[in-house]
RNA sequence: UGGGGUGUAGUCUAGUGGUAGGACAGCAGACUUUGACUCUGCCCGUGCUGGUUCGAUUCCAGCCAUCCCAGCCA
């Protein structure tokens, strides 16, 4: 189920999850507890993204270390918001991710039924009721911090709201109308436990159930119920659901059926420069300002699928910042870290110039050619090598020259010596620029000696630059990102996101020179186009004949002007 | 004002009643046919105040800070 790629992936790192399951299997004596069942229950209203990913991998993580199981379960109880694209969407990036839910996938619409008589049982039980107030009402009576609320539909008799329970089904009833509320504590300090709502009235079409319902149960109800009829023994799930654990374990508990599911909350996932919350992410899409949902600059699973980022990488990213209870907030340069670790170890290396400026070897024969060797990865000498041309005529990229260095700058500069790549040392002698003092050609001298790169007589020569063959070279278009925003914390509650959208978070480069052993390149393929950065060929745009590349993530780069 | 959580370097995260560990970021150096990688070193921390104790980051009390909750969303 995991890639077998290379980066190292922490066994088995600890949280304090991981610690009340030792606890629980040390301690309890019943086969149902001392098994590790989890569930990872996405509704299918949106795109996964890294959030979600670090609560896939604990769900599935959690359930792999203790030898239990994970089920994959769409959370669809709400059918004004759900949709099957986004079925479909969520089982292809879980896969993606590298895992695996077997046979174990399951919806909660197909539940309905069970949990319709199992609230039948609860109204028997005088432990729910029919209320009807109106939303409006509900709220008026809601009570306060200090005060109660208020139901003067509460002592309804039982067979009254059973009765009116099964008109609520049979559709007797406007949406709005009436509820079906569980009698617990109108004076809770909790207001989930404030005698919640549990099934409304909604005559909306289904996307899988059809027509069939229109009355649909609450998270709140609905969600221990699905964990029981599973056998889920750990219900994992974000921190804002702390204070619904009560009335979890409240439906648990009185619900005609027997399982002990236990829920347990961590901290959602935070990460600087970008947001997380589904309806800003929509916002992004719907508005235009990315080109949809898997925009190479966005936090789904399918933007960071199509940026370059691997499916190790993330888990890996999953692995390093740990579960706990501290809401926080990763710093984007982690997630950055760890697909150059997968990348630096896993990617093929190739030349590429981004920003082309010509260089002419003035004593190189005009119309001779020859190859040289390259590796594909000086990590692993099992990657191989590959042939690429070389001749008079070369592009290198504009940074690499400056007819008038800076201090600490050890390329092409008029008079230095440099080595071309695999190729010749060899010795800049001027430029020629335009009108504009743009510098258009570089010259340079090649030292015959020093074929492959190496230099017979020992000298040093301090930089290395990447070139490109002018006569083999294919044309490509390049696509550099950066961050979204550039705001740190675009996603605090005092802010108008919108407005911290970084402008230059596109920079889109056409007529780039790539070696030729890139023109069959397709995704997913991946590279590190050496001393640039890696990138990936884009699954949506490039094509053979139009090829495109995506910058995944730049090399360090510790020298500065 | 009620209820529920959480406070360990810039960030994330371990840990134990006995020298506070790791990772990312940052800085410095070594190495280098990628100014990458790798390696070495450095920098930086237990929210506060008391108490118990030979010794508290850990146990206790108070305080402070901060996050979540009054959807017929999940």
């Amino acid at each position: 189920m995991i890639d077998e790629r290379k980066t190292p992936e922490t066994e088995s790192a600890t949280n304090f999850i991981h610690a009340i399951i030792d606890e629980e299997l040390a301690t309890k004596s019943n086969d149902y507890r001392r098994s590790v069942h989890t569930r990872f229950p996405p509704e299918p209203n949106g795109y996964l993204h890294i959030g979600h990913a670090k609560a896939i991998c604990i769900d599935f993580g959690t359930a792999l270390k203790y030898n239990g199981v994970c089920n994959l379960r769409m959370d669809d109880t709400n059918p004004t918001k759900e949709d099957v694209e986004y079925v479909d969407a969520i089982q292809e990036d879980i896969r993606w991710l590298g895992f695996d839910w077997e046979d174990r996938f399951y919806y909660a619409s197909d539940y309905f039924e069970t949990m319709y008589n199992l609230a039948v049982g609860l109204i028997k039980k005088g432990l729910a009721y029919v209320c009807e107030l109106t939303p409006e009402q509900v709220r008026d009576n809601r009570g306060d911090l200090t005060h109660p609320a208020i139901s003067p539909y509460r002592d309804r008799p039982i067979e009254e709201s059973l009765d009116l329970f099964a008109r609520m089904r049979a559709g007797e009833f406007a949406d709005g109308t009436m509820t079906l509320r569980a009698k617990i504590d109108l004076a809770s300090g909790n207001f989930n436990m404030r005698d919640p709502v549990i099934y409304r009235i909604n005559h909306a079409h289904h996307h899988r159930q059809g027509d069939r319902w229109c009355i649909y149960p609450m998270y709140d109800y609905a969600h221990p119920i699905e964990d029981m009829l599973e056998g889920i023994t750990y219900s994992l799930c974000s921190l804002e659901f702390e204070d619904h654990r009560p009335l979890y374990n409240w439906v648990a508990e009185n619900v005609d059926y027997d399982a002990q599911p236990r829920q347990i909350e961590f901290a959602r996932l935070g990460i600087n420069y970008t947001v997380m919350s589904k309806r800003k992410l929509r916002r992004l899409v719907e508005e235009g300002f990315v080109a949809g949902w898997d925009d190479p600059r966005m936090p789904t699973l399918c933007g960071l699928r199509r940026r370059g980022y691997t499916p190790a990488s993330i888990r890996n990213f999953c692995e390093r910042i740990g579960v706990a209870k501290v809401p926080n907030t990763v710093d984007m340069g982690l997630l950055e870290h760890c697909l150059r670790e997968d990348l630096n170890a896993n990617a093929a290396r190739a030349m590429a110039v981004l920003h082309p400026v010509k260089l002419t070897i003035t004593n190189y024969p005009d119309d001779a050619s020859e190859t040289f060797t390259v590796e594909n990865n000086p990590t692993d000498p099992e990657s191989g090598t590959r042939e690429v041309s070389f001749s008079k005529n070369l592009w290198i990229e504009q940074d690499d020259f400056m007819e008038e260095p800076v201090k600490g700058y050890f390329r092409m500069f008029p008079g230095n010596e440099v080595r071309l790549k695999s190729a010749y040392v060899v010795r800049c002698t001027g430029c020629r620029k335009d009108e504009n003092g743009q510098v258009v050609e570089v010259f340079a001298e090649y030292d015959p000696a020093t074929r492959g790169g190496d230099t017979p007589d020992g000298r040093k020569v301090r930089g290395t630059i990447h070139w490109v063959d002018e006569a083999t070279a294919v044309d490509a278009e390049v696509r550099l990102y950066s961050s979204l925003f550039t705001d740190p914390d675009p996603d605090a509650a005092d802010k108008d996101f919108i407005s911290c959208l970084n402008p230059e978070s596109l920079e889109t480069l056409h007529g780039c020179k790539m070696e030729a052993s890139l023109a069959t390149a397709t995704a997913p393929a991946a590279f590190q186009f050496m001393r640039l950065g890696y990138f990936c060929v884009d699954n949506r745009d490039s094509a053979p004949e139009h090829l495109v590349f995506n910058r995944a993530v730049s090399l360090k780069d510790s020298f500065k002007k």
